[in-house]
DNA sequence: TCTGGGGTCCTAGGACCC
DNA sequence: TCTGGGGTCCTAGGACCC
């Protein structure tokens, strides 16, 4: 029996969520982002199909999104809702089982979103019973991408979208991505788009064919090669099924004024520690380190950061040094954003 | 036109030490 | 006057992802 990757993507997941609690808005234009209201800075998490044929997607500021779609119906993130949601759904997906009798490996990677690794000689039939089975546990719908490795699965997925199922084998990859541009490329952005085109790189078949020196030198001994192994395919990393387990937990805000008092800025990161704090209360581990981001009103964001040692869980200590690492910021300008970082001792 | 919040990993330069 | 090579730690920033 084969070795296949699986990934699994919850459909509009937000939305979806969302129109399961209030049927009577099916069918309308859904746009899930901020706390509701789209007069204020934020941006949109999830926009329903309805709402993406008019323009809204994921990442658009809600402020545009009400002026693109004025009969848009706006809905407040309720995070603890969708975690409750996203629990049972990859509850289910560790129920399932391969014609061997053993359960899938299965690695999640979000609310909505997972790989699992299963031996099967019939993955597509896999994959609808998975698709059934969250169906009738959540009535959300998934869809499924299947491939030899995690990024020809992942790449599926988009293909099979919404409520389909799509293979990928080493002998479609350069067929169906070939042309495509490099940007399509699971962990290659605008910004490495943008560096490579100059280089002759801009379409995939290009990239899969590129100089491992010439792209070492402009990217980095790791990821320069890691770029040309990712445009053929090429993929070894494992599906972990192990808990994932944060190196970091942090929290930020932006203001819907520009905080200029200092004064002021120096209360809120009390209250980001605090509430950094609050969320790692669970958690044993010493902090390491202790990060401060601010963004200005430029959208210039520096950050600063300052070792803990040793490493500790005293608040007074972590409350000093974070102020330590605030006075570091020497412009005093208005300030939009703020965050505060806590980093667990690393034990390798 | 306005640009959230929560994460991960990699790179590079300077300090410092042997 | 010109001055190595390697290793580790710290820090800041970049890029990407959901």
């Amino acid at each position: 029996m084969a070795r296949w990757v699986l990934h699994a993507d919850l459909d509009q997941f937000l939305a979806a969520v969302e129109l399961l609690r209030r049927p009577e808005l099916r069918g309308r234009p859904v746009v899930v982002g901020g706390d509701g209201d789209p007069t204020k800075r934020a941006v949109v998490s999830t926009a329903s199909y309805e709402a993406r044929a008019l323009g809204v997607r994921s990442g658009l500021p809600l402020k545009v999104a009400v002026r693109r779609c004025p009969d848009c119906v706006f809905l407040p993130v309720d995070k603890p809702h969708y975690e409750a949601v996203s629990a049972q759904v990859m509850a289910t997906l560790k129920t399932l089982v391969g014609p061997a009798g053993e359960g899938a490996v299965v690695e999640v990677i979000g609310w909505d979103e997972a790989f699992l690794g299963v031996e099967t000689d019939d993955p597509v039939g896999f994959a609808r019973e998975l698709q059934a089975r969250v169906r009738e546990a959540t009535q959300l719908d998934v869809s499924v991408g299947i491939g030899p490795n995690k990024l020809m699965a992942k790449m599926a997925t988009d293909l099979g979208k919404p409520r389909g199922v799509y293979t990928i084998t080493a002998a479609d990859w350069m067929p169906l991505f070939g042309d495509e541009p490099v940007s399509r490329l699971h962990g290659i952005g605008d910004r490495s788009a943008k560096r490579l085109a100059p280089l002759g790189y801009s379409t995939v078949r290009q990239l899969a064919a590129a100089d491992d020196d010439v792209l070492a030198g402009e990217f980095g001994p790791q990821i320069g090669p890691w770029l040309r192994r990712i445009a053929l395919g090429s993929d070894t990393s494992p599906v972990v099924g192990d808990p994932w387990v944060a190196r970091s937990r942090s929290r930020e805000v932006t203001f819907q004024e520009d905080i200029a008092d200092w004064e002021r800025v120096r209360a809120e990161v009390v209250l980001l520690l605090e509430a950094v704090l609050a969320d790692i209360a669970d958690d044993e581990r010493p902090v390491g380190r202790l990060g401060v981001k601010v963004r200005y009103r430029n959208f210039f964001t520096p950050t600063r950061s300052i070792v803990v040692r040793p490493p500790t869980r005293d608040p007074a200590v972590l409350h000093e040094r974070v102020q330590v690492a605030l006075s570091r910021f020497t412009d005093h300008g208005p300030v939009r954003l703020l965050g505060v970082r806590a980093e667990f001792e690393r034990e390798d």
